[in-house]
DNA sequence: AGATACTCTCGGTCGC
DNA sequence: TGCGACCGAGAGTATC
């Protein structure tokens, strides 16, 4: 499941495959991926003749931006992108075809078919949904602990689930969430409000210092992601707690424990995240 | 009215 | 072998 670390590696790594190719067709075979425009023949029709200039992420977002409009992807839980060769077969989880003009395709495959794509005019995305509610990017100088402070504060959930609403600061997802709250020594169960300053100061550090490591590492491989050039991200090595249930805290030794918080599946240290 | 909680999307996987 | 429960990001909707 991508969240900021992996979807940064798929942009920085599809990039150099799709930077300034120049769309000739865009075949759909799964409309409910295309949220916006509300037509799927005005979506082909808007993206045929643009040339993809480059890339950007906001967030757990992809941004294609072509000539006049930029192409917000959201991979959920299992959508990937892949640069293949036209006459390359494709199977039957591919549901979006971007083809080019030099026999090459872009193509977006996604088990699950949750993921969405939305086309706007360019310049104005960052106005409308998905992207206009969105928080501060977690490595810019916006997301101050001032910021975190505050969004902790005012709310009456707990803390795991504060994290994860993207409207404060954005890219956690349930490993990351997990694992800077177990960096932080902070319970996932804990309410938000109750965050001590000393503790939102560390949790802000592991925050940035969890997403920016597995950055530099590639992201992790969770279940079946894999990144755009079919590399394996090595991030998976450096946690702590997801997907260790069972197993011995790497700092205590006590064993991992995994509960449910917020509906998801919450994996803590109960040694070292006191409630 | 703003914050919070619930619903919906989907199919592979798992347990019975 | 069949079948239903489960998982999960975030937009939309309902509720408080």
């Amino acid at each position: 499941m991508p969240e900021l670390p992996e979807v940064e590696t798929v942009k920085r790594t599809l990039q150099q495959l799709v930077i300034g190719k120049k769309i000739k067709d865009v075949k759909v075979m799964w409309p409910k991926i295309i949220k916006h425009p509300d037509d799927v023949e005005e979506f082909k029709v808007k993206c045929i003749g643009q040339t993809i200039h480059n890339m950007e992420r906001r967030g757990k977002f992809l941004k294609f931006l072509l000539d006049d409009y930029v192409l917000v992807s959201h991979l959920r839980m299992e959508g990937k992108y892949g640069l293949y060769q036209q006459e390359e077969p494709a199977d039957k989880h591919t549901h979006v075809f971007f083809v080019f003009e030099d026999g090459t395709e872009l193509r977006y495959r996604d088990v699950r078919k949750f993921g969405t794509m939305h086309l706007f005019e360019k310049g104005t995305e960052e106005t409308r949904l998905p992207l206009s509610q969105l928080g501060y990017e977690p490595f810019s100088e916006e997301f101050t602990l001032d910021v975190l402070n505050e969004a902790l504060s005012r709310t009456t959930r707990k803390v795991k689930v504060a994290l994860l609403d993207q409207t404060t600061v954005v890219g956690l997802g349930n490993i990351y969430v997990d694992e800077a709250l177990y960096r932080a020594n902070i319970h996932p169960e804990r309410l938000a409000k109750d965050i001590g300053a000393e503790e939102a100061a560390k949790l802000h550090q592991e925050i940035i210092k969890t997403l920016s490591e597995a950055v530099e590492q590639g992201g992790s491989t969770i279940r079946s992601y894999v990144n755009s050039q079919g590399q394996i991200g090595m991030f998976q090595q450096q946690l702590f707690v997801y997907g260790r249930k069972g197993e011995a805290c790497k700092k205590c030794r006590t064993m991992i424990e995994k509960s449910v918080v917020g509906g998801r599946g919450t994996h803590f240290c109960p040694n070292c995240q006191k409630i």
